[in-house]
DNA sequence: GTTATTAGAGACCAATCGGTCCAAAACACA
DNA sequence: TGTGTTTTGGACCGATTGGTCTCTAATAAC
């Protein structure tokens, strides 16, 4: 009984996250983040509370879509080799940079690095969403050799969770890398050899 | 023949990279520089020029500091053991943690991450320290096995190069799981487990 | 159609932002 | 003791910051 909403709350998150990724917190201004979402100064704090809030919103909603995404990547069937999985994510990094140019890199690894050491909230979501992605690993490998033998003789998990830790650092390490402007060729041979390194090598990448 | 500066322009860079170093350059305001500064609004504009110089600057001072200090480390003859060098580096970052902590993390690292796609001469500065610092772990890699046998045979050089970029993409991992909020514990296993997966590990740090 | 309830547009707010300017002060040199 | 030069403190600037408020418009339930 009153009167509803015109915008959609997820595209207008959606928006916000792209303003937020773009220039982080800090840097993404009120006047921006009303222009790109289409809305009003107070339907913003009507429905968000207040900026920090808003970006709260934006890193959950980054969490049930990019980062899904890269879990369901990871857990793809229809790749059958977990190593090729891996390197698909890894390699989709340097893809972005030269598709794209596009060097915003990963909104978590950003967010870890410049708000979650001053909000207690955000260091908690970010380090449940660093957990997924290292469950995302884990599941990736055990589609290679070492997750089969594993489950064929039931032990080594915590080796396994050691080495989807030690991937997912890989990982947060070669986005660093992208950001310094490292040229995309450099960080794709950067992430062939740490493959090579960790038995997941392969001749290339396959996009997905 | 005129009055001379009141301050110590290395003083009062070091000061403003703390500021830096804890907020970021959008999160430092000029209000809270000038304060740890100790300087007037006027002499930092006329010594430095601007804010973004002043940045610059205190990214300089970063490099001839702590980064020289980091290459130093993992060039330090005292240490016989390159791998244990460059222990040394990577588990500072989990003793950091629990002595001070401080997540304050690497000023390069952070400056990477949330200043160097906006600003080409930061991205340059950015890169030409990621190199030093790749070139310091390429030091201690000399001072391996590896390092030892290549000297002797004088191949592998690349594949040296390669580790030691490698390495500091590990640098830059675990720096960023430090400001994700990781408890300096699972830091220092995860550190462990790199170190043991490259062939360096070691019981434990030796602290310099 | 009335009423209760909520959304939207935008004026408005104090505070802070980075930056400029100027007069007073402090020195070096003569 | 001037005199020329530079630093200093601080007033001042417009623009922008995140956030509030009010008034109107839209709707669902009755």
């Amino acid at each position: 009984m009153a009167r509803p909403r015109e915008f959609d709350i997820e595209v207008a998150v959606e928006a916000a996250l792209q303003v937020f990724w773009a220039r982080g917190y800090d840097g993404a201004g009120l006047g921006e983040l009303l222009e790109v979402m289409q809305i009003a100064r107070s339907s913003l704090y009507k429905t968000f509370g207040d900026k920090r809030s808003l970006f709260l919103a934006a890193l959950a909603h980054y969490d049930i879509t990019r980062v899904s995404a890269a879990v369901s990547l990871l857990r793809d069937g229809l790749v059958p080799d977990g190593g090729q999985r891996i390197a698909n994510l890894l390699m989709s990094v340097a893809e972005v940079i030269e598709a794209q140019g596009d060097r915003r890199g990963c909104f978590l690894c950003n967010t870890a690095v410049d708000q979650a050491p001053h909000d207690a909230e955000i260091s908690a979501q970010v380090r449940r969403m660093m957990g997924r992605m290292e469950a995302g690993f884990f599941s990736a490998l055990e589609a290679t050799d070492l997750g089969r033998t594993r489950s064929r003789d039931g032990k080594g998990e915590a080796r396994m969770l050691k080495i989807a830790r030690s991937l997912n650092t890989i990982y947060n390490g070669v986005r660093v890398m992208a950001k310094a402007g490292y040229p995309a060729a450099e960080i794709r041979t950067e992430v062939q050899a740490q493959l090579q390194h960790n038995g997941l090598a392969n001749t290339g990448a396959v996009s997905s």
